[in-house]
DNA sequence: CCATAATATACGCATTGACAGATATGTCCA
DNA sequence: TGGACATATCTGTCAATGCGTATATTATGG
């Protein structure tokens, strides 16, 4: 399978990045698996707002569920296609520079060292990383 | 100046590009600088509907206009981020295998060459290139 | 100043997206 | 089987966006 596949057209693509939140989320789930519970707790949002944005970009086959047991994961898909995977890979590079984006990173490795912290994620699977990422 | 001016909230970006149509004009415009009557007699699209579209793309600094007596020009304005700069190339990249963003460029040609074949192009100002562009 | 051409904006309406709150679904455990 | 927990979906409301039509703006020529 080539990573261009088929010439999509990106405005579905980018009708699903137009969203601050949903940005958020992307950036914490880039490079890791995040449990839904992690999610919640980072973004300081309610669960089913969370819930609706990722299912949002589910539908526009950015990134990918896996059940474990009570638990959603969720994960990146990387774009089939070339120019999509251009994109997603320049909103990635934009949230090393993004003091909020960063701040997010930071809450969600305070919450994997120390879990007890938060009251909500007691007994909640660890986010795991697929490669590292600074800070 | 920098070209990684502030390191901009993409969303905003992203917005601007969801629409179908104002891809295919900012197909139209990137690398020469075209006058609204050739975009709204290409798109066959009514000339309200094209100018709110050019004006949502210039609030979100994504083309610039230029007056010269009764015709306006537009023309792409660079991103002055780097992040911005990287998701518009993406973008301008996957016209090239993109069908109707290629005949509508064809399109444009034809109608420069050939303006009297389009009757509302009448004494209307050719586009005028700011580089080689493909086909 | 008036008419006309090119373009922009305002208005009304339909659609879509975001949100909070309520509820449904799926899984684990007793 | 029933309850608790994690997550998803439904409902109603509100704001934003898209479109067509009508009108305003800016510039040109008489």
């Amino acid at each position: 399978m080539n990573s261009r596949a088929k010439p999509a057209d990106l405005a579905p693509l980018f009708r699903a990045l137009a969203d601050r939140t949903r940005l958020r989320l992307l950036n914490l789930i880039a490079g890791r698996e995040v449990c839904v519970c992690y999610l919640v707790e980072i973004l300081r949002q309610s669960q089913p707002k969370i819930s609706r944005h990722l299912a949002y970009l589910r539908n526009a086959g950015v990134v990918a569920a896996r059940r474990d047991g009570k638990w959603m994961h969720y994960r990146m898909e990387r774009p089939r296609d070339a120019a999509s995977a251009l994109v997603l890979d320049a909103a990635l590079e934009s949230f090393k520079l993004d003091r909020q984006m960063q701040s997010d990173l930071a809450c969600l490795s305070r919450a994997c060292c120390q879990p007890a912290r938060f009251v909500s994620l007691q007994g909640a699977p660890t986010p795991t990383r697929f490669k590292s990422t600074a800070a």
